[in-house]
DNA sequence: TTGTATGCGTTATCAT
DNA sequence: ATGATAACGCATACAA
């Protein structure tokens, strides 16, 4: 087939068919599209002119054959395939959490026109699709959100030489980098403020135990509440769901009906703590007292406003995916980890 | 440098590699690797064990340029880039509506061991950036959701021949296929249950008039209003957030003192209209009754739970992508449309 | 400053 | 059934 059939079927322009209609070289093309100097600012020109007119676009697939550059993160979101841990697949991208995440690393990635490649490993099968996907480069690293502490994710992307960085320590310390919140610190929080209030029979809804952040918020908790003479508190798991939350209440108020304190591990179970509670014609705060967790979109959705702790997910997002950018940038570094402080958010509800 | 000496240092394992290892030519075991019969059962095997212990994996870029495939799909959030429209930057995936899409996309990706990569183009300059990756082949159609009617997205799509799908049809009709709800059905729904109830000084709270489902979701509810002989209703035009939904109601209530009745086109401000009437002490739905639009979780979060029209989302969102892998697969074929029905979900609120 | 030549790792078209 | 060999479209080391 000749040049002129050729690129009359349907093949699209190349950097070969800009270089012809511009009368220079491919590698002068590439040089003017890259952005390299040393190049004559009249070829400079007529080269432009010449992509102009072809409406020549770069090949994605060709250029990160060679450069080992895929041009975008992976976001995973891993669990570890146990369905009764935290939110159940569709639910994930439901709560406000994940929300904050992805807009944490819009805000990160944005400036260097990168895109984040969206992947849930919440079961084996699926897990393998990413570690797969990783591996054959199709993204230059990975940030993991895990729901679950003994997610083998971490330790595979480690092993597969994957750039990475969590959000949230893995229970057992890894060497790869983090962003975390000193979770103990915001259950410590929550304590003292009831505790301050008055407060004495105080329960607690934890999220999953199997999750590190659930159980450092509850240590916190009890540690501080122990010091203030309260050495035990009634407690209820609960999956991080408001549906989870309200059963979670609805038990605790049945054994413990003098209850004048809750604290929720996070924002979700405490709305489903203050709803039940009104259910009950319990008023918050005069009756009972609610702390929350996360500050999300949930603390200020519902009257009485949710006091709680405030973790700065955006900020960790966009940290967790600047430290992935470095990590890229510069694969000699070994892994660091920065640890966030919580803050009380004093609103009605306590 | 020597061939040794190179595989030493870096270089991944390729094909060639493991070609070497099990004694066969690479186009054998490239065979092997995509499953293409006519291959000799021991050859296979012993290619599967050069691969095994080589560690090889296919190198994503290298086959993508030969096959044209990327291997996802974008999920464009689309908007024109007026601030004053729907959602800010950030705000977007805190909506509970954004979470529904992902949770939908993936429900249909799944299986096909698709990720989609997400793309912001807010802005001019972001959607270029967006429009760049896509022309580059980086991904292999677009998923769009405009948060504006007169987004210039969908027709720059269908100028560069990406392959695209949206989720809400456009103003201007398009050849462009779309899943849509059928947004005036649902107002009538609404218009009919609080007419129903007896509500007869009715107040509305708009979505931004930009969007076309807002526009369509208060026409239909005052078409049908009109039909009950209420001709006229005040209405406040607000951003789909809970902030947007109160400071709207708050206004209405000013200057309608009288009100029983409010229509609020998402479930978020339906929920900010709950917190306000809340605040000024009337009570829902005795004093006034509330409907949403959505049925996103936001309708469950507090109480009273929350009377809404339903949209199937997650349903609409599985659909559009399904249609995209479609259009992928047959290139031939032309737009298409579903329209999913609304229902009427009852609660407390009205 | 510009052009030439080579390689990136795979799939696919041919022969054999 | 298998093996050469030619694309795929780009970046870059090197030569000029």
């Amino acid at each position: 087939m000749s040049e002129v059939l050729r690129s009359a079927v349907n093949r699209s322009t190349t950097l070969e068919d800009v270089a012809r209609v511009a009368g220079v070289s491919r590698a002068t093309v590439s040089r003017v599209i890259n952005g390299i100097r040393n190049v004559d600012p009249a070829i400079q020109e007529s080269v432009r002119l010449a992509i102009a007119s072809t409406g020549y676009v770069p090949n994605g697939a060709a250029r990160s054959l060679v450069t080992r550059r895929a041009g975008s993160l992976a976001l995973v979101v891993s669990g570890s395939g146990a369905v009764a841990d935290g939110p159940a697949g569709g639910e994930v991208f439901t709560d406000p959490f994940f929300g904050r995440v992805v807009s944490g690393v819009f805000t990160a990635l944005r400036p260097q026109g990168l895109h984040p490649v969206l992947m849930l490993a919440d079961a084996p099968e699926a897990r393998e699709q990413a570690l797969a996907y990783l591996r054959q480069g199709n993204a230059d690293g990975a940030m993991v959100v895990s729901t679950h502490a003994d997610d083998p994710m971490p330790a595979l992307l480690l092993e597969a030489g994957v750039p990475a960085v969590l959000f949230g320590r893995p229970d057992r310390p890894l060497p790869i980098s983090c962003v975390d919140l000193a979770n103990r610190d915001g259950g410590r929080l929550a304590a003292d403020h009831l505790h301050a209030r008055g407060c004495r029979r105080v329960v607690t809804i934890a999220g999953p135990s199997g999750v590190r952040a659930a159980r450092d918020r509850l240590a916190g908790f009890h540690d501080a509440m122990a010091r203030h003479g309260l050495p035990y508190l009634p407690h209820a798991e609960a999956d991080f769901t408001q549906a989870g939350g309200e059963r979670a209440i609805t038990r605790l108020l049945i054994e413990h009906p003098d209850t004048d304190g809750v604290f929720a591990a996070n924002d979700l179970m405490a709305q489903g703590a203050l709803a039940v509670l009104r259910d009950h014609g319990r008023r918050v705060p005069e009756d009972v007292a609610v702390v929350g967790f996360d500050d999300s979109s949930a603390a200020t959705a519902g009257r009485p406003l949710l006091t709680t702790v405030r973790q700065p997910v955006e900020e960790m997002a966009a940290e967790m995916t600047r430290i992935l950018l470095d990590h890229i940038a510069r694969p000699e570094r070994g892994a660091t980890s920065v640890i966030f402080e919580p803050s009380l958010v004093v609103r009605q509800s306590a």
